[in-house]
RNA sequence: GCCCCCUUAGCUCAGUAGGAUAGAGCACAGGUUUCCUAAACCUGGUGCCGCAGGUUCAAUUCCUGCAGGGGGCACCA
C-alpha cells in the first residue's frame, strides 16, 4: 500500500524533479480530518526548486488522478498533501488481506541476505537473570522480523567455557563440595557464592567424580539449566559456539598470528597488545599476556572472525549495556580483518532494574543474592515478562515492580492484546456453530458490494497499516514498535466490539463484519507470533 | 578526568530516521452488562518535551555547552 502511494507521487513528481523513490517520505496525519496519510514532499522541495511549498504541492496534485484509491486528496496547513483512501480501494486491500493472510504484510526487505544474531551468550557460570531475559525477548523478536521480511537469519549462543570465570566456578563448586565433606576451606578470592553453586556441590557427593572433573561438569550443568530456562521462555538457538572449541581448533592462534603478519600486533612489557588505536579504540588492547596466556579479547577476535568468515552479510550482537567499552576495540577487528565496520551491528539493551513494592532488590552476583529471570517468569508469567521487556527501546531502562506486575495482571497491556485476539476467535466459534459453510472465507465474495461505516474504515486502515509498522520496525532492529502498535489495534477493536455486535440477523452485515474481524485476528496473530508471545483462542 | 546511554503528564514510557493543535498506559473521579467473553467500553486534565545557545521556512527530533540520573573506562570476563 505505502510503495504504490509513494510510487503514485513519484509519478506525479517525475516532471518537476527525479528523486528517488525512497525519499518521499508518508506520515500518518495526528488528525484524522487531514486524511488517512500525507506527505511533506512538497516542502521538503521548496528549497531544491525554489519555488513556495503550496506551489509545489499543487503541481503534484494536479499529476495526481487515481480516482479508484483516493477519495480526496488534498493541500493542507504548510504545504502538505493529505490523501484520503477510497471506501472501495480499502475494501479491495481487504479482501487481498484475506486471501493472503499474513502474507500480504510482507516486504522483502532482506532480499535473502545472511545475519547471525548473537544474543544471551551468558557465561555458564550462573543462572540467567532479567538482563539476560531482556536481551533473550529482543534477539527473538528480532529474528522473527527480520526472517519474515526476507532475510535469511540464525541464532547463535556464544559460550564463554573457557578462561578465568569457569576454573572460579570450577574452584568455588570444589571448596562447596569440601566444606561438603567437613572439611575447613575458604570459598575461592571472588568465588561464586549463589546457593546453586551447593546444590551442584551436593550432586557431586553422590557422583563419584574426580575433582578434576568438576570444573566441566559444573558448568555443563549450569548451561543445561539455561537452556532449559531459555526453551520454556520459546526461545532456541541454532548454533551454540564454544569458546573452547575456538582453542582446540586452534582458531585463537591462527587468527592472533594472522594479526602479527599484518603488523597489527606488537610486543611490549612482555605482553602482546593489538593495535586498536589504529581503527579508533582509546587504547591498545593485551590480546596474550606476559604470562603467556590468552585474554578474553583473544577468543573474541577468533570469535569474530569466524563468524564473517561463515558468510553472513550482516552480524548483530547484542550486549548488555556494561560491555558498551568494549565495541571500539571489536569493530577494531573487524576492520583489522579488512571487513567494513558496519558488517557489525550491536544492540546495547540496557540495565533492568528489579523493585518489590518499590524497594530496589540487589542484583549482585557476588552475594548470591540476585534474583534469576526463571523466578521472575515464574513469578508473572512468561507472557508478561517478554511482552514488558518489548515494551520500552532496547536502549532504555527498564524499571520492573515486580508486585506491581502480579497486581496489574489484569490490566496488564499483554492481556489486553491476547484479549482482542481472544474475543475474535470466540465470535467465529459462535458462528460456526450455527453456520452452514465452515470455511471462513465464505464472506470474501459479499465483500464487494459491502459498505462498511467508519469505524470499520479506520480498523481496516489500522490493519493495513501493520505492514507499514512491521518495515519500519524491521529496518530499525526496534521490536517494541510492534509491541505499540498491537496496544493500538487492540484498543481500537476493544472499541468497536463494544460499540457493535459482529454476529446479526442481517447476513450480509454479519459477513461483512466478520471478514473484518478475521482481518484484525490475522494482523494480532502475527504481531504476538513476531513478540513470541502466545495468541490465545480464548481466556 | 575520558567515553556511552537516558532526561517528554503525578508514575512508567511512546513519539514513525526535523514538519500540522506532542500521545498511550497506570493512578484518580464518575458511568456502561436481558445481547458475539466486563481481562472490555465511555466521560473527565494536566505538559517552559531537563536548561541555554545554534542550524532551518520549520526543532521534542539535528549540533554545541551545561545540569541531573545510570553504566563503562584491567596483562578480569
Amino acid at each position: 500500500m505505502i510503495p504504490q502511494i509513494k510510487q503514485i507521487i513519484h509519478n506525479a513528481l517525475s516532471s518537476l524533479v527525479e528523486i528517488p523513490v525512497d525519499d518521499i517520505e508518508i506520515e500518518i496525519p495526528t488528525e484524522e480530518s487531514f486524511g488517512d496519510i500525507a506527505t511533506p514532499i512538497a516542502m521538503k522541495l521548496a528549497k531544491v526548486l525554489k519555488k513556495a511549498p503550496h506551489k509545489i504541492a499543487e503541481d503534484i496534485l494536479n499529476k495526481i488522478n487515481e480516482k479508484d484509491i483516493f477519495s480526496k486528496v488534498e493541500i493542507a496547513g504548510p504545504g502538505y498533501i493529505n490523501f484520503s483512501f477510497s471506501e472501495k480501494f480499502l475494501s479491495n486491500e481487504l479482501i487481498k488481506l484475506l486471501k493472503n493472510k499474513k502474507d500480504y504484510f510482507f516486504e522483502d526487505i532482506g532480499k535473502g541476505q545472511k545475519i547471525l544474531i548473537e544474543f544471551v551468550s551468558a557465561n555458564p557460570t550462573g543462572p540467567l537473570h532479567l538482563g539476560h531475559g531482556r536481551g533473550a525477548a529482543l534477539g527473538e523478536a528480532l529474528f522473527n522480523l527480520l526472517k519474515f521480511n526476507g532475510y535469511s537469519v540464525e541464532k547463535e549462543y556464544y559460550i564463554n567455557d573457557a578462561g578465568r570465570q569457569v576454573n572460579l566456578l570450577g574452584s568455588s563448586v570444589l571448596a562447596r563440595y569440601k566444606q561438603l565433606k567437613g572439611l575447613n576451606v575458604k570459598m575461592p578470592q571472588d568465588g561464586y557464592h549463589g546457593n546453586y553453586i551447593v546444590d551442584i556441590a551436593k550432586e557431586f557427593l553422590e557422583s563419584g567424580l574426580t575433582e578434576e572433573e568438576m570444573t566441566d561438569h559444573a558448568y555443563k550443568k549450569i548451561l543445561s539449566d539455561i537452556k532449559n530456562v531459555l526453551s520454556d521462555f520459546g526461545i532456541f538457538f541454532h548454533h551454540w559456539q564454544s569458546e573452547k572449541a575456538l582453542y582446540l581448533q586452534n582458531y585463537v592462534s591462527s587468527a592472533i598470528e594472522e594479526l602479527k603478519k599484518k603488523q597489527l600486533i606488537y610486543l611490549k612489557d612482555g605482553a602482546y597488545w593489538f593495535k586498536s588505536t589504529f581503527f579508533g579504540d582509546d587504547k591498545d588492547r593485551v590480546v596474550i599476556k606476559s604470562d603467556g596466556e590468552y585474554t578474553y579479547f583473544a577468543s573474541d577476535i577468533a570469535y569474530h572472525k569466524k563468524k564473517i568468515e561463515r558468510g553472513y552479510n550482516e552480524l548483530i550482537n547484542i550486549w548488555g549495556a556494561d560491555h558498551h567499552g568494549y565495541i571500539p576495540r571489536i569493530e577494531a577487528v573487524i576492520e583489522a580483518f579488512g571487513y567494513p565496520k558496519d558488517k557489525l551491528r550491536i544492540l546495547l539493551v540496557q540495565m533492568v532494574s528489579l523493585l518489590r513494592n518499590g524497594v530496589p532488590v540487589s542484583m549482585s552476583k557476588r552475594t548470591g543474592e540476585f534474583i534469576t529471570l526463571k523466578e521472575i517468569a515464574d513469578e508473572i508469567g512468561v507472557d508478561t515478562t517478554k511482552f514488558l521487556f518489548l515494551t520500552r527501546r532496547h536502549d532504555s531502562h527498564i524499571e520492573i515492580d515486580i508486585e506491581l506486575a502480579k497486581k496489574q495482571s489484569h490490566d496488564n497491556p499483554v492481556y489486553y492484546v491476547q484479549y482482542a485476539h481472544a474475543r475474535i476467535k470466540s465470535i467465529f466459534k459462535k458462528f460456526f456453530e450455527t453456520a452452514a459453510q465452515k470455511e471462513s472465507n465464505i464472506f470474501l465474495t459479499s465483500l464487494n458490494s459491502f459498505n462498511y461505516n467508519l469505524e470499520e474504515l479506520r480498523l481496516i486502515k489500522k490493519a493495513l497499516l501493520y505492514k507499514m509498522t512491521l518495515a519500519n520496525a524491521t529496518k530499525s532492529c526496534e521490536p517494541h514498535r510492534i509491541t505499540f502498535y498491537l496496544q493500538e489495534l487492540a484498543s481500537l477493536f476493544h472499541n468497536y466490539y463494544q460499540k457493535f455486535r459482529v454476529l446479526t440477523e442481517d447476513e450480509l452485515l454479519t459477513k461483512g463484519r466478520l471478514a473484518l474481524c478475521e482481518a484484525i485476528g490475522i494482523v494480532l496473530n502475527h504481531g504476538l507470533e513476531i513478540l513470541n508471545v502466545r495468541a490465545p483462542d480464548k481466556m
